[in-house]
DNA sequence: CTAATATGATACATAGTTGTCTCATATTCT
DNA sequence: AGAATATGAGACAACTATGTATCATATTAG
């Protein structure tokens, strides 16, 4: 959002734009500016005014996405709890947001920022399979890089099975925890 | 590939095209025919030539995406084995078939055939999950339908580990098994 | 070798998307 | 109420991707 100096943008209207796109991109990688402009219920100008480029809408709304996803994921951050209980309360926040979890995978990461906070993202994933590991909650000879990735390949088959109704979201964060901390011991 | 009747392809050149396709496709969603002619070093009116659209080729490579792995997964369906050994055989021979695959779940499914391909691939993992249950490999109270997605993602969380070359193919197949007995248990 | 034909290169028309600009209208702020 | 300004609608140009047609060349088959 580098045009903001000549445009202020109404709450309302950044925010129908960004959840649009959030929910056209989630469903089909090839959307137009128009398809955005159309969804939000705005004009096509009014992205233009806003956004200097596509990839600048793609780029505020992935650092949008990650900000949400490090926020949730670090409020459920208490250093003196055991990491049994870190890694519930982080499935029970992350799983609600498979939508923004959805968008950062579609989309590649540009941009010095997001890609650091991609890492804060990752080292902090990292550091509580580590966790786990001395706590003995899964298995040493696991490779961290492996439960890595099945942390976050579980957080998005639970959200698909909330999103499909499968499951309540509850259900889906209690089924993620188990299959976790039983697939990696 | 609806136009064979004006022109018949050469075999080479249908593979390099098929490849090349798969091959960008899994990189980037936003891939062009003439990315794709120049992948495969072809020229781009040959691409007109033998498909009608570019839907025509996605279509195309969706069967035979489709096809490898019905094929690759049929091959390890050995009725007598215990339902165990047929689910190691079946990820260490759907691994390796990653890119396959990844293209499936990156395109929209359209045309009759492609849709019952894919729901024949659905039985058949959810048949298996059940052959799970009653031999007590895991346990009965997990919903058949998350057992059968995690199925598919740890072959999804497997390929790229392999592809990231930090596990080999059998690696790979060994700790999806171990990974999906356990949390499934 | 020779005929048939699949391919490559190029030019071309078309359609869709992007991005800019302008002006009337609606909204917000004082 | 009145001023400032964000928005919507539309016209516009530039660019890109798609798809077609043609002809010379390379490949294959008989």
């Amino acid at each position: 959002m580098s045009k903001e100096s000549r445009h202020a943008i109404r709450p309302r209207t950044l925010e129908a734009i960004l959840d649009a796109a959030i929910r056209l991109f989630n469903a089909d990688s090839g959307v137009t500016m128009t398809d955005i402009a159309k969804a939000a219920g705005v004009g096509r100008a009014t992205l233009h005014r806003h956004f200097q480029d596509k990839d600048d809408l793609i780029q505020t709304l992935s650092a949008r996405c990650m900000e949400e996803m490090n926020a949730a994921v670090r409020a459920t951050d208490i250093p003196d709890e055991p990491a049994v209980k870190r890694l519930h309360a982080m499935l029970k926040s992350a799983i609600p947001l498979g939508d923004r979890f959805a968008f950062l995978s579609f989309e590649r990461m540009e941009g010095e920022d997001l890609q650091s906070d991609y890492e804060e993202q990752l080292d902090w994933t990292t550091a509580l399979i580590e966790q786990l590991k001395t706590e003995q909650a899964i298995a040493t000879d696991v490779p961290t890089s492996w439960a890595v990735a099945q942390v976050d390949q579980v957080i998005w088959t639970a959200w698909t099975a909330v999103w499909n109704s499968e499951l309540t979201p509850d259900e889906a964060a209690n089924l993620a925890l188990r299959t976790l901390l039983n697939g990696l011991s």
